[in-house]
DNA sequence: TCGACGATTGCC
DNA sequence: GCAATCGTCGAG
């Protein structure tokens, strides 16, 4: 079984985030097939003091499963028409997350989701349990090149976490 | 209850 | 440049 395990998961969102690139995004559709894409775009949410964070609000009933462990989907919806896919990193009671912008064939977060079928039926499901969406190996980590920037669409987040390198990109 | 706003996208 | 479109959250 290739599938990433809860350890993986359970690290600080800024390992884990870039330990996605190159990764293997595995959605079963419900007529049963299977299809994989590498992951090549992600972005780094990262605790209460991040002010980009949803989670720097505090704990609401949307942020709720950022405060579980690792391996939680969060799904949230962006400006009435996009589903927004993040995976829950850390320990229990640490928010952090990783967005999911970008896979080949497909780039931008609103676009993946669409694409994939992929909904607020999400919210809450496991990667190590879920049997329609999961995370598998894919490149080593040696074969991948990865460049960092700012995050993007977090103007309001203040000097020093707007700058922050915290998006990840492959290639 | 009400109003403001958003981790985006695609069209003008 | 800007509208679409609606769940979430804090204020009233």
């Amino acid at each position: 079984m290739n599938r990433l395990t809860r350890d993986f998961f359970m690290r600080d969102v800024l390992e884990v985030a870039p330990g996605l690139l190159g990764k293997t995004l595995v959605r079963k559709q419900e007529n049963g097939i299977i299809k994989k894409y590498l992951i090549t775009e992600v972005e780094a949410y990262k605790g209460e003091k991040d002010l980009a964070c949803h989670a720097s609000k505090g704990r609401t009933p949307r942020t709720e499963i950022m405060y579980h462990e690792g391996g939680h989907i969060y799904i949230y919806l962006i400006y009435g028409m996009y589903w927004m896919l993040n995976f829950v990193t850390a320990i229990k009671d640490t928010p952090q997350a990783v967005l999911i912008r970008g896979i080949e064939g497909y780039n931008g977060p609103g676009k993946l989701t669409r694409n994939l079928f992929i909904d607020k039926s999400f919210y809450g499901e496991n990667l190590n349990s879920s049997g329609r969406l999961w995370v598998e190996k894919g490149l080593k980590q040696n074969e991948i090149k990865i460049k960092t920037t700012p995050r993007i669409g977090i103007d309001y987040a203040g000097e020093i976490y707007k700058n922050k390198l915290w998006r990840f990109v492959m290639g």
